[in-house]
DNA sequence: TATGAATGAGTGTTCATTCAT
DNA sequence: TATGAATGAACACTCATTCAT
């Protein structure tokens, strides 16, 4: 499990365990910004994420000092969702469906960060490691998932997780893409994935 | 030549054609607005673009009666322009040059759309068109260049416009693209366009 | 006459001289913004302010960008009609009263300044000319009221403007000090002010 | 010794005389909330005087239910060290020491009011006996001094301990003034204040 | 009892838009 | 017609105060 709240602090130490109100807050509210991002784009309002969250905005304030901690935030925990997910599908599913289903799973992911994708810009200038940490730990999940597959001989071997990375990831960037087409291309992808013959 | 000022008049009909000074000062608005999204990003401010322009709020507005109007006419020139590119490619190069010369203007033009994106969704769904007639006006073009190509035999027959543009736009909204590496992808794909053998 | 409107800009010029519903409401809101400050304190709210003077927050910011430019005003304001007020003292009354009289209004001006002392202080700190050159204006017409008793005979000759200031001024900034008292003290100040026998 | 932990009670009776920990944290507030006041102003919050005492906001608000009871506070406290000092130095020092070193410690004390004026004004219009007790009892320990000097004919006799203060006060109201100018200040004074020849 | 999380009214400030000049 | 002054809703953010732990 990956997702930890405020997994910023990456020298945990004793750190004393945030109270049991406070994370319950700190998760509601990662959680309701996401859903106001979605709805109302990347430039909604404090005041907006704090009632949809069912607090008042000092609470989020408690939380995120800054607006843009709360696009990190929600960034960061799209991120663990991600790379979890990754683990999760290693133990549930066979070597190509986890693949297949992680590609399914990452396609989502990029296409919500396109609603705040000016804020999080934003971020990444502000915290370089962002970026470059994020699109590590993905490279690394998708790589160890390509790997099984290739090992269990489901998946071509002269590819690695980085390029099927940057094939998918650019794709998902598009502008106007709308789910059934990226299912369409994705299918494409994972077909052309498959070892030769 | 397409470009158009005030091209939302769909229905075009006399229109009165806009006195001498009011359309220099509608061209140097817009050209002043796009230096400012460039410049300050896409949520600068009208101030600022009058400024810019030289002129005062009001003859702003005049003009653009909402503040999205102005982002809509500063995408739909850069179409005009785009189109018009490709048009001038036709009468001054070769069929080879015209569309490489052409694709690499297409990449400057996606990348200036990247800094008001926000906006230009805006623009999108408020008025569904702008986004539709504009890809149609663009793969048309597109499709002229390369008809002309494989007609003179120097591109490969089994691609069309719509498949050439699907393949370069994806790549040029890829948000992590600075010049010289959107160069060497579009000498990638264009070495892949021409004929086999 | 000193007083002037926007007398900060040293340099005057041609300089467009403001519109006239501009001006007429600069002068509301220094007026305001000195009678909600002598009422609520140095730390009033701009909307207060604005409400005060009958206008719109914009509008007082459109005069005084940042918070404490509206403390300035007020300050030079007041400086500049204690200014006038030596100056039309000497037109109007004879030298020793024309100097009795401008104390005491040097005593209201000082007391007035208390209630925003914090703010100056903020103001002094960012832009020391300010202080500065407010302290050698005053000084100054104090020197050019008292050299006239002089000459006439009607004050002593040992003591000049900045001395009767260095007394006068500790005076009036002592926190305590209610009307009845401090013209007690300025009595005992101009009598002692006459010229021996 | 005057100093008394809430000495706001003036009726003082039984009062349950605050269990030990209990008046440490209060005194531990009090300085606190002085050292913040001093460093940022006399508007510090609650939080930052909390912090600067090792505490939780919860416990400063136990020992003060409103902000402005942690200015009364300071001030009181400010006071009764004042009055302290007078007793202390009677015991210590000769008549006129006493009495010069104690007027060194007043300009210090009205140095430190000036930081929190504007809070001390409220305080000061909520509870009027604040203001005039403290004046009293200040003027009490100052005439206290003088007649001890006076009786041994080391000082004048012409003057009382009220004239000596409302000669000084004033004095160290000034807003500009330094440590060395209020030094040769009160240098004067002393001068001034010696029996003839 | 001490802590610090939660609250929300209030602040300074910005900016799209309207309207008097 | 062009100008820029006026407007006020909206925003990010602060902090005195209350209350669950």
């Amino acid at each position: 499990m990956t997702t930890e709240v405020m997994s910023e602090d990456v020298a945990e130490g004793p750190a004393k365990p945030m109270r049991a109100d406070a994370r319950r807050n700190y998760e509601r509210l990662v959680d309701a910004a996401r859903r106001v991002f979605t709805e109302h784009g990347g430039d909604a309002s404090m005041e907006a994420i704090a009632k949809e969250a069912g607090v008042g905005v000092g609470t989020l304030y408690r939380h995120f000092p800054k607006r843009i901690d709360v696009v990190e935030a929600v960034y960061r925990n799209d991120v663990d969702t991600l790379i979890d997910a990754a683990e999760r599908g290693t133990l549930d599913l066979g070597p190509w469906d986890a693949l297949a289903s992680w590609l399914r799973a990452y396609v989502d992911y990029a296409q919500a960060k396109k609603v705040f994708l000016n804020e999080l810009h934003e971020a990444f200038d502000k915290n370089p490691e962002l970026k470059l940490g994020s699109r590590e730990r993905i490279w690394a999940a998708c790589g160890r998932l390509l790997v099984r597959a290739q090992e269990a001989g489901e998946a071509r071997s002269d590819i690695d997780g980085e390029d099927l990375m940057q094939l998918v990831s650019p794709m998902c960037v598009h502008a106007t893409l709308d789910p059934a087409q990226s299912e369409r291309l994705l299918t494409m992808v994972l077909d052309g994935l498959r070892p030769p013959h």
